[in-house]
DNA sequence: CGGACTTCGTGAAATCATGCACGAAGTAAT
DNA sequence: ATTACTTCGTGCATGATTTCACGAAGTCCG
């Protein structure tokens, strides 16, 4: 087929790129110049053809015998995933991870700039959080048209959640990573990516509470076992 | 097949168990007695077959024509999480993030309890934070072992992840719940879930590239459908 | 130059996840 | 009791993802 070869890169090949990108970046620090996908692998903790796969949707950037060349690579990458721009990102929540998020230099390293904190809660406005003021909700439309935002970050309790991606959505946001446990209900060209931190813990219970030999009792074929309630 | 029916739930499933439970508790709170699969997915923003299918690991607890009991299902998920007990954690680190976590009610609500905070920056040792003290990365084992605590929670900068880990595992965790940007060597026997912050972004930033027309840049032979531009 | 060796790119097989569609099993009402 | 209706549980088809395995394409060295 003509079709353009190289177009949507699979959803869990997208998820990995930006582990490579970092692994790429600090190769280029320690001035490492070339990596197989052996090494690579190895680094991002996969299988060495998963590696290449993965990097094959990008184009073949990689020569064979050598392996890939760490500073065009890490460009490629940057460039598919959008990252030759710093992304000017504002928060819902001012709360503790509202202000955690706005603190935290791992977003600014990697290209996120955050250019506003809302909340809508009176005592919190003015207040200084990661370099930048906290603004009151009804600011939001004024803040993403003046920075062209285009991302933004729910931070809020749960129960504010929808409210906060409304006004997201309302002042022309495309994009929001939302921190409230809850199925945010949004038009469908806007991107939603949940982060649900209570969610992973409760995963880990389950593992631990497999390792414990708390097996999970299997009551044979359909009936309960009469002595566990 | 007189075999144990259901073992091992398949990841994705167990991924949205968490889900299932939040939404069940909260009908519970509205008194509502019973919910369809059709409610659930509705909730849940899933399809009404997953749905179906991922409570179908636990056991076949619905009501053919009826539904499924709210009470009794949130029992049910709970038990398989290994949620009927308190789990204890401690975080390591106390900067913004292990503050955020320490503080993050959403994390007491579902049945786990943050023991202690630890850091080894002597400035912080002592302060306050989410109800418990910070004390030196030193008393990590005392800690583990006084409280039987199995999980913790890597908040450290990355170039500390791996110090983390190893006190974690030393002192006996089973379990790890890491937000550095870094590939973790543990144990086999030894949890790691990685939240990678940084890194949803990226994605986010790929799906906003896209959707501005920057079109993934098709390079050389597979030319472009000629109408798109 | 030619042979030995390395490592990529990718078809194909295997595994895992999703969603449909339908029988089974229940309720409700006459 | 029978009929109409609802909703679960699940076999099966489809699609996505992972992994293997091998040919292709390069390097290195005598």
């Amino acid at each position: 087929m003509s079709e353009s070869p190289r177009r949507r890169i699979p959803e869990a090949a997208l998820g990995r790129l930006p582990i490579y990108l970092r692994i790429l970046v600090e190769l280029g620090h320690e001035n490492v110049a070339q990596a197989s996908s052996e090494q690579l692998a190895e680094l991002a903790g996969v299988n060495a053809a998963k590696v290449r796969k993965d990097l094959s949707y990008l184009g073949t950037y990689g020569t064979r015998g050598v392996g890939y060349e760490v500073q065009f690579l890490t460009v490629q990458i940057q460039r598919e995933l959008g990252l030759n721009q710093a992304w000017p990102v504002v928060i819902v929540g001012a709360g503790n991870l509202g202000q955690a998020m706005a603190n935290f230099t791992g977003i600014a390293e990697r290209g996120f700039h955050i250019v506003g904190v809302v909340d809508k809660d009176e005592s919190k406005i003015g207040t200084h959080v990661g370099g930048v003021s906290v603004t009151h909700v009804d600011s939001l439309s004024q803040l993403v048209q003046l920075h062209k935002v285009s991302i933004g970050i729910i931070a809020t309790p749960a129960a504010h959640a929808q409210d906060a991606a409304d006004a997201l959505v309302r002042a022309g946001i495309g994009s929001i990573m939302n921190f409230a446990p809850t199925i945010l209900s949004v038009p469908r060209d806007v991107h939603v990516r949940k982060v649900d931190l209570a969610l992973e813990l409760q995963i880990l219970s389950y593992y631990e509470d497999c390792r414990n030999g708390n097996l999970r009792d299997v009551p044979t074929d359909g009936r309960i076992d009469p002595v566990s309630a």
